[in-house]
DNA sequence: ACCCAGGGTCATA
DNA sequence: TATGACCATGGG
């Protein structure tokens, strides 16, 4: 077995689907927006209310501090849980405004602005992993729902494990590799989308003959 | 009608 | 530490 098993499902995926161009997003904040709107919600729906958002101009941390809560609420509507992200973004923009701006949160090495980030209500840490991966560029990955489906159909993880473990073995296979890391939470989505939705062994999958082989090992 | 989607918070045992 | 309730829209 040629290098780790997490590496090995990269180069599959990446062999199979080319590159992905991840985040959809035209500026690092609207990456922050996306997130928070993404929240156990489909992307389709978080992008209209993004839509909504910059057709009301509110793409910006200032803009949206000063919008009502309410406007705000029903401007994001079609991504679901409107009330709670609503709080959410405009806890985000608050948390911004207070440290100094965007700009001054680029400077913060990654340990220290991944912390700052958990201390936002509502992020959490897939969220700030979204945030620091995709809006500052920064090489840490990102642990979600489809990552720990698909490694454990694989055999290699159980699936409950901690967010924090996981996500240390997958910065480990690519250690500070901003673009892979990148790459990898993208192409693992988009498998997700594309295929293997419900059941493993799916025909034309990217993964079928590691799928077929029964189990990777971990590590 | 039911299930799920690019989670997180808060209360409870 | 680990479940459970709650948040809510839209597509399959």
């Amino acid at each position: 077995m040629k290098g780790s098993c997490e590496r090995q499902v990269f180069e599959r995926l990446r062999l199979a689907y080319g590159t992905s161009g991840w985040w959809p997003a035209e500026s690092g904040f609207e990456v922050m927006v996306g997130a928070v709107l993404t929240q156990n919600t489909a992307w389709a729906n978080v992008e209209r209310a993004i839509a909504e958002l910059r057709r009301a101009d509110l793409l910006a941390p200032e803009a949206i501090a000063a919008v009502g809560l309410g406007q705000l609420a029903s401007l994001i509507r079609s991504s679901g849980y409107f009330n709670v992200k609503a709080a959410r973004l405009k806890a985000l923009v608050a948390w911004i405004h207070d440290s100094g701006g965007l700009e001054a949160l680029g400077r913060m090495p990654t340990e220290v602005l991944r912390a700052r980030l958990l201390e936002v209500k509502g992020v959490g840490p897939e969220t700030a992993d979204d945030i620091l991966l995709y809006a500052f560029h920064r090489p840490v990955f990102v642990i979600d729902a489809y990552t720990r489906r698909l490694f454990s159909r694989l055999g290699a993880i159980r699936g409950n494990e901690h967010y924090e473990i996981l996500r240390r073995r997958f910065e480990e296979a690519f250690p500070d590799d901003v673009a892979r890391l990148n790459e990898y939470h993208a192409l693992i989505v988009r498998h997700a989308k594309d295929v293997c939705r419900s059941r493993p062994l799916c025909p034309g999958c990217a993964l079928k003959d590691l799928c077929a082989v029964g189990a990777l090992q971990p590590g």
